[in-house]
DNA sequence: AAAGATGCCAACCGCAGAGTT
DNA sequence: CAACTCTGCGGTTGGCATCTT
């Protein structure tokens, strides 16, 4: 059914790189001022490698901007905080960690904070105690605070738009309005502040009919919560633009409220840890 | 010292989404 | 709007390095 792997085709090189096509593809780009399609790119270079296998070597180990040696403390305690609110999704963890790539954030995991948190008797993709099914410390992790796990969509959006963001940096530029441009705004506006200040509030946010009935076996892909949070977003622009500034605070409440109260089957406990 | 086990990481594979025709 | 192409992502693997017995 699907498409050939691009490698298929007879003659391409596989395996490790050598010194020399590495030299290849760096002047290549260099030259070029990019990689340009990185389908044409092994023939316009003169390389026997797939376009893809040139992306690859390209961004895991050749650009400029890579960050080599051993992770820090820091980074192994961020990555670990990421992974939490991300799961799997290793290029946007990646992107909070400037010079490293989702590549080496991957291995750095399954081979070494993985285990770490096994040791700590932590579940490696809930970040859960691996306690019993009947602990009743687990009952009180599935009634977590909706206000936190609400921070936790925000910050997961947050992270995917700034990912995407420091993929196509030009979108920081020109004048495209697009999703996650909004998105950034308004978290570094008022209205992300106001936000983080519901969340120290959080008492005095009650969702808990909501919270009781979540499915925590079932999480919610990072998207979903992000395409319900830039509704909201949108609603706050639009509504911006035909306001006065009171009623902008207004609408700003509002929307801040919808974005509190969407529907939520994320479980993001773990925060409270 | 040698053999097997384990760790580590670069690279590959296949899928999915976005863009194009 | 379906088919196709390109690119990015996450899972997996192969092989070298290091450790253990």
């Amino acid at each position: 059914m699907g498409r050939k792997p691009c490698c298929d085709k007879m003659g391409l090189k596989k395996g490790p790189w050598t010194a020399e096509e590495d030299e290849i593809l760096v002047n290549y780009i260099n030259k070029n001022g990019g990689h340009g399609s990185w389908r044409s790119l092994p023939n316009l270079a003169g390389l026997l490698r797939c376009g893809k296998s040139c992306r690859l070597r390209w961004t895991n180990y050749l650009r400029p901007d890579i960050k080599r040696g051993s992770f820090t403390l820091e980074d192994e305690k961020l990555i670990i905080q990421l992974h939490g609110i991300l799961g799997n999704r290793w290029a946007a963890i990646a992107s909070q960690l400037p010079g490293r790539t989702d590549n080496e954030i991957k291995n750095l995991w399954n081979t070494h904070l993985k285990k770490r948190l096994i040791c700590m008797g932590l579940d490696p993709q809930t970040h859960q105690p691996l306690a019993s099914p009947h602990n009743p410390n687990d009952k009180a992790h599935a009634s977590s605070s909706t206000s936190t796990r609400h921070m936790a969509q925000w910050e997961s959006a947050r992270l995917e738009a700034e990912a995407r963001l420091s993929r196509e940096p030009h979108l920081y530029n020109n004048n495209n309005k697009t999703d996650s441009d909004y998105f950034l705004r308004i978290w570094n506006s008022d209205l992300g502040e106001s936000f983080r200040d519901v969340h120290k509030l959080e008492s005095s946010i009650k969702c808990e009919s909501q919270s009781a009935t979540t499915d925590l076996a079932s999480l919610t892909p990072a998207s979903i919560v992000k395409e319900e949070f830039l509704w909201g977003v949108k609603k706050i622009v639009s509504d911006s633009s035909s306001s006065s500034s009171e009623l902008h605070h207004d609408s700003c409440d509002t929307s801040l409220q919808l974005l509190l109260d969407f529907p939520m089957n994320n479980d993001m406990s773990f925060l409270e840890l």
